[in-house]
DNA sequence: TATGAATGAGGTTTCATTCAT
DNA sequence: CATGAATGAAACCTCATTCAT
């Protein structure tokens, strides 16, 4: 083990007060600019002073710059794991479930925006330390939720039977959670809108159809 | 915004030096470490190191570690627009076009890996510095020139008339130039077999066409 | 030289509050940490942990970590005096006086065990703060008890008369009080049997007495 | 294995160039505060001011503050094993070998002052980090040295039977080691003079010999 | 008495860059 | 062309201490 691990030194940060006020709202400022000028580019001194404090201050409340993104991205890969599973055991028909698992993504991006655009932008980096090593894990759990819904629809005939699944769920991947590059949630494309357009170029694609 | 002017010094291998062989080596040293680590986590000292000098004769050289990122996209950007060009003046139907287009765009990131790399993670960070506000032209390049294919398309009928152009390009767009980030040129999926399917799912969708 | 100063604040406490219950504990646990890290190495964090109380409220106690290093070494360094001045006031001869100072010695380091190791490593250190000036007067005072009784006993036979006075004093106080770098008072070595050899080496020698 | 290792990072830090001479200036510099200060109390700043540099052009030359400890400490260590090891491969009488060690002692001691004063006082403290392990297999090297010595003379007559080797060592360490805290090169007291009080105190007691 | 949030100074280290040789 | 010593700014982090509650 390296020294990348909450040492759980001060009361303040020992487990049950992880959820006080302040904490949150020092979290919400780091992840903000985390996703805006990226992990290594945002320095502790410029999350203090959006916070209005002085940088040792910060470490009253977090081990190190580090823990912090950890904790940013905990919280959504642990929400947009049980939102994915949720998905998983209502049991429907694979395209319907390949949609729904498309809007839940949307979802998680609207609600945790900046930890999906640290996860998107910097997860290669990240996942080179140490304490970082279970967003390697996440990215597998996803993966699977997508590729047996995949899989499935192609057994079932609800898929092109020529479908690459690997090239399938990366296309998807890639596609949908790329768009927190862009997607402002207070522009004119709503989360919903976005979804349903981009099932629709999934699902049938954007050539016409032929008449018949 | 920084002050990001090539130096008087530079003149001297405007001309000439630009083209040397050593130049090119360590232009590519340094285009795979950027890919590799991102930009700012790379020091030219790492840079140096693989190329086995010290670090300060890169700036025999090269002006700045900036100057390096900048040469590796400007090479790639060029190539890539003109690229495009190309397929548009080769007229053929919007289908076809959108088609060559992937395959084009695959095939520039077969060859400038490195550079697409870069551009990909760090465009967004990299367009806040004066040196590097091409980028944003060159984004806005490629952009105009999907969009009119897609455009095109729907207006003649060749795509679903429901198509919001604007998501499509950047569905397309992200799910395409994000390959890169698993794009391996050793390993079992060629350009091309990944271009073939991406264009597949793309114009046709994933789900099997209706039985009649 | 710092200006290390007791503050007004601590008038409140000078009296009654020296003796409490709570500060004695407190004062015990910060003693042995100072000894086994050092006190600079030593953060009041630490202390505050240890008693299971949060670092501020140390300040209610003590007015600062250098306080408290200084009330542990003055109980020593008081104890101390006072019992090399009873060896003195007996009056036997230097031989028996010599052993008296060793035992004392020893008896003290198992008595103020931790205060013995602060004042043994960074006596040097801590005498640059004005703070602790009082150090450097005990250490005279120690000095003078233990030289006047070797110079006794050379003066009068009972020691060798081409002893160095300063360097055997010297030689003495530094084999012993560095004892307390090992001694382990729950080990097989007690106080007494360390005490009976170090005063037989010291007085006779290693070497075997010549047969006659 | 910690982060404590050198990285060999810079060419000018790779085996070769240990040796430079404005290494060895840095060095010595850096001894000397760390023996007067205690290393924790050192700061790389003052290192640099000492030197004339600023604290990051350290950098150029070491890998950290405690790679310089490191480097100071290992030159004494070795010379010192290689000094003892003489002695004993000189295999005279036990009584003139413990001499011989005691005046080496003294004569490393003058020659690696600060590193000897290094070691006396921080060789506990830093045996916690990793890269200090070597210290205790010095430490042991040392201690089988003296312990041979002193059992072979025990066994042969040399020494009192009623020897106890451990106290004995363990007082001979102390006493002379520490001398460093107090020991002045530009002095009157020399090295041999003291060496040889020492060795006279060790081997026949301050005591004066009965009349026969 | 105790807490928890904050301070402010200072610590070690990193790194792009310069420049005399 | 290359070296190696140095710069200077800035990075993350530590820690004794204060103080309102």
């Amino acid at each position: 083990m390296s020294t990348e691990h909450s040492s759980g030194r001060a009361a303040s940060r020992d487990a049950g007060d992880t959820g006080s006020e302040r904490r949150a709202e020092l979290l919400a400022i780091a992840a903000d600019l985390f996703a805006a000028r990226g992990v290594r580019a945002t320095t502790v001194r410029e999350i203090a002073e959006s916070a209005g404090i002085l940088p040792g201050s910060l470490y009253h409340h977090f081990d190190s710059k580090n823990a912090m993104v950890d904790e940013i991205l905990r919280e959504f890969l642990d929400h947009q794991r049980r939102s994915y599973d949720e998905v998983l055991r209502e049991a429907a028909d694979a395209r319907t479930t390949i949609a729904e698992l498309v809007r839940r993504s949307f979802r998680g991006m609207h609600r945790y925006r900046a930890a999906v655009a640290i996860f998107q932008n910097e997860a290669n980096h990240l996942a080179g330390i140490e304490r970082f090593d279970h967003l390697r894990q996440a990215s597998r759990d996803f993966e699977r939720v997508w590729k047996r819904v995949l899989a499935d629809g192609r057994r079932t005939g609800a898929f092109r039977a020529d479908l690459n699944i690997t090239l399938a769920y990366r296309f998807i991947r890639d596609g949908v959670w790329t768009a927190v590059h862009w997607y402002n949630p207070r522009g004119r494309l709503t989360i919903n809108a976005i979804a349903e357009q981009y099932i629709a170029i999934l699902c049938e694609g954007i050539a016409a159809p032929e008449r018949q």
